[in-house]
DNA sequence: CCAACCATGTAAGCTGTTACATGATTGA
DNA sequence: TCAATCATGTAACAGCTTACATGGTTGG
């Protein structure tokens, strides 16, 4: 099976601490994490995809009250092989929010050298795509864009190289 | 009519040049605006859209050839009231691509002027986004936050604070 | 008692992705 | 002639958005 953003995003949560279904949409509500989701309507099919894919269980507590989503082993197992696969630079180019998710579920993933690992792989592929995007500007095409074609480009670079900058004071949190 | 990030872009490519749907394609597969699609079974099917919805026709050129889409008048308002909008916050903090988008078509939208209030309130949505983010991150549910996940939202504080900044050298660039 | 919040969904519609399909033209 | 490129689509499928729908609980 295939699982999206916001299965990703599901999966994190729960695997972090167990929730019922309504508290997984108020953590889509009030944080920045909102922007993998919007409304139910989104969130309780995509949970109830990954309860049928057996990577999430629903369990009533004993206790009553409302049932909680825990992740099972296979969901563990998928989540592990996600937050450790390197970087690649078509993430980075299409979905670097996602990438993005993918370090804030990191820890408990391992020690801080699969952090450290991250963060190397990380930094390459930015590097490359925004090595890239130079190219593109100073070639041919990048010299018959618009002043503002061309200033649209140049927001893009400078985010990289945001990135990229994050991505050595982060390495430093993680002493290296 | 609901328009598409993608309807947008096709509409700005038009309306720059009219081309034909081969050469539209094209400019997705071989520039930086690919992020805004993928394949000919995204764009042939909103390019028709946009020809039923009276925003762009498509002519055949008398000395044969393949037929070229054009901007009609309705097509122009169209875009200039979507690139003359303010900047929001929800935007901002939604679909930021897609507000660089507008920026990199605003080339011939009007003066300087029109460029100038497009930086402005894009730098007001860019610093109040960014400000809500540092205040999640310094409030209580921020301090609850996992290392990586303080990391993950400083990230995303880093890269607002370098749409500002670029920003401000945009607007110098217009000679302000 | 009434508003706000807890809690969980369904249904219609639209869009995009992936994969397939076709045929013309052109340069090596 | 054969591969690449021009040129334009269709069809199945999955996913998200918006809007609607329902009922329980709790604090002021």
């Amino acid at each position: 099976m295939n699982i999206t953003a916001l299965g990703y995003a599901l999966l994190g949560l729960v695997r972090a601490r167990p929730r019922t279904g309504y508290a997984l949409r108020k953590v889509f509500e009030t944080t920045p994490m909102g922007a993998f989701s919007s409304s139910p309507g989104s969130i309780y099919p995509a949970l109830k995809k990954l309860v049928n894919a057996g990577l999430i269980e629903k369990r009533s507590k004993a206790t009553g009250g409302s049932a909680l989503h825990y992740l099972t082993p296979r969901g563990g197992d998928m989540m592990m092989a996600w937050l450790r696969a390197p970087v690649t630079i078509d993430e980075v180019a299409s979905s670097i929010d996602l990438v993005l998710l993918r370090f804030a579920f990191l820890e408990d993933a391992g020690d801080d050298a699969i952090t450290r690992q991250f963060l190397s792989s990380f930094e390459d592929a930015v590097a490359h795509h925004t090595r890239d995007l130079e190219a593109y500007l100073t070639g041919p095409e990048g010299q018959s864009l618009s002043r503002h074609g061309r200033l649209a480009v140049e927001n893009g670079i400078r985010g990289f190289k945001a990135h990229i900058q994050w991505a050595a004071f982060a390495k430093r949190e993680f002493c290296l």
